[in-house]
DNA sequence: CCGTATCCCCGGGGATACTG
DNA sequence: CAGTATCCCCGGGGATACGG
């Protein structure tokens, strides 16, 4: 975000662009599922719900669900017997690599910020539950 | 997040460090007060309340805290009278600039995506409250 | 196998009032 | 001015059971 004074307006504008992408990773799943999908190239149903430890059957669908309406993830319904579904990344659904990328060396740079300088409690924080 | 074959442990590391960041920057408000700040240099909290359209002031004083937990601003008591408080972006804040110009660039990519394409309703998601 | 339906609990967060 | 305290409500999300 540009932080040179500029029309309110349009800086609103920038602010809103900001969490649209905010809201489309956000949820403590949809990280985890992406990476599960784009790590196997393609990925069942049953498959994601092994990979990301600690997600339940009711979420998995709903997170899905949200992602395909983004178009960050293709359904295909496989006839086989029972029906398998598969789950891949679309085009738009790649471009987000590059993002998350950046957001894992923030993430990275940012651990080291708070644990290196000082050994101050991180409270319940972001790092609080992850830390080592 | 790379996609190609590695060690799960690392994987999982990875995805860790992706939500950190995401961590951090969650919550309605986070990016538009960090936005507020570093608009304007150095705001004082009655300034933020006014610039970040319906928040309360619980909400601003809990966020404002965990921002400063995570190193992100710094706060300031000035000793006029009454007392202000002023709240300006450390060093480490600052480094935030690329990665949510790379939020806003995406978002306004996912936007032209989601609304270009089709005519599809967006449903309660991301886009439905925005749009326009 | 791939979800949906139902129940239920807990905490995020608004409104309002109060303090140093 | 810069917060804290209190009350209260609503929905996110877990557990479990069921349907196509």
């Amino acid at each position: 975000m540009s932080c040179q004074p500029l029309r309110t307006e349009e800086h609103k504008k920038e602010i809103m662009a900001v969490q649209d992408s905010m809201d489309v990773l956000n949820g403590k799943w949809k990280i985890s599922i992406i990476s599960s999908i784009c790590y196997y190239n393609k990925r069942r149903f049953s498959d994601i719900l092994n990979d990301v430890t600690g997600i339940s059957n009711k979420m998995l669908s709903k997170e899905l669900k949200e992602l395909e309406i983004n178009k960050l993830i293709k359904r295909t319904v496989l006839d086989t017997q029972p029906i398998t579904v598969q789950y891949e990344l679309t085009q738009h659904g790649k471009s987000l690599q590059t993002i998350i990328n950046n957001l894992k060396d923030w993430g990275i740079k940012h651990r080291k910020e708070i644990i290196g300088n000082t050994s101050e409690p991180i409270e319940e924080n972001a790092l609080a539950e992850n830390t080592i």
